[in-house]
DNA sequence: GTACGGTATAAGAGATAGTCCTATAGTGGA
DNA sequence: TCCACTATAGGACTATCTCTTATACCGTAC
């Protein structure tokens, strides 16, 4: 029993590394190197950052699914770079997953209230806050 | 390019069943086939509810790593129950994934703002915001 | 002139999580 | 007997994610 092993931990709150590269090819096209570099100043990957491997995985993937196109881009010095821009479908399914966002922070959220309402936050003792909140009329506790 | 086979879709947006597990029994101790009853009617799985045997399978890997305890419970009539209980680690779990889980619905709003910043969500027409890109003007290939 | 760190891309192997299909067992109704 | 509902669960598969390792180019330090 290692919570710092747990999900719990918020290590591998993931799964929405998708929608984020997306995010960030939709203002302009953008080289994997960048791509991860935008994505590590995002606030869900905070201080770890995204596994690089997994970003190129996925760039490669999306671009099988048509989401998005590359290009090699040849340099006067350094290495070959490629270059990723989203593409109209690419662009579709980033608008959809706004929605999905929408449906998935309100499904957080719920799921907070019913985290915290089931008393497991109270951990700390000195009068629990009442708060205001909607559920706090409801016969429950 | 099948947007309905997209994660986009929020089909797959799971990661959340432990948690929610977590929450309804953090009420009670239940028995999986409720659990399920239990989580059906929240946010995160409206219209189609958590894969059954999915659950089973994590009450299992749940109680392996002390989350939960289960007992059978023999009725008189029908089949034999297990009734799953949180155990204080299960608790302390739970207390952490509440954390994790504002941090993650601040992630998402994040993603939000930044998806629906890039103009992505402007499917409706009313003056594209002249945003002349950089690359506008490049001609790279 | 090579060792080191940064930029840039990527495959291999494995872990984890979740879904679909199938199997079991008891109860009750048509 | 067949079917539906309650209740639990394994097998196989897929998707996703991570860890390790590999490559190639570049500039700087020693």
């Amino acid at each position: 029993m290692n919570l710092n092993e747990c999900p719990c931990s918020g290590k591998t709150l993931a799964r929405l590394i998708q929608p984020a590269v997306m995010a960030v090819l939709a203002n302009e096209p953008l080289h994997g190197y960048v791509i991860v570099q935008r994505l590590t100043g995002m606030t869900m990957f905070q201080d770890h950052g995204p596994d690089i491997t997994g970003v190129y995985r996925l760039l490669k993937s999306m671009e099988k699914k048509g989401f998005v196109t590359s290009s090699w881009e040849l340099a006067a010095s350094g290495p070959a770079k490629r270059r990723y821009a989203l593409t109209p479908g690419g662009r579709a399914c980033l608008t959809r997953w706004i929605t999905t966002l929408r449906t998935y922070r309100d499904a957080v959220s719920n799921l907070l209230d019913t985290a915290a309402a089931s008393g497991a936050a109270k951990t700390r003792r000195g009068g629990n806050r009442r708060t205001p909140t909607p559920e706090a009329k409801s016969d429950e506790g």
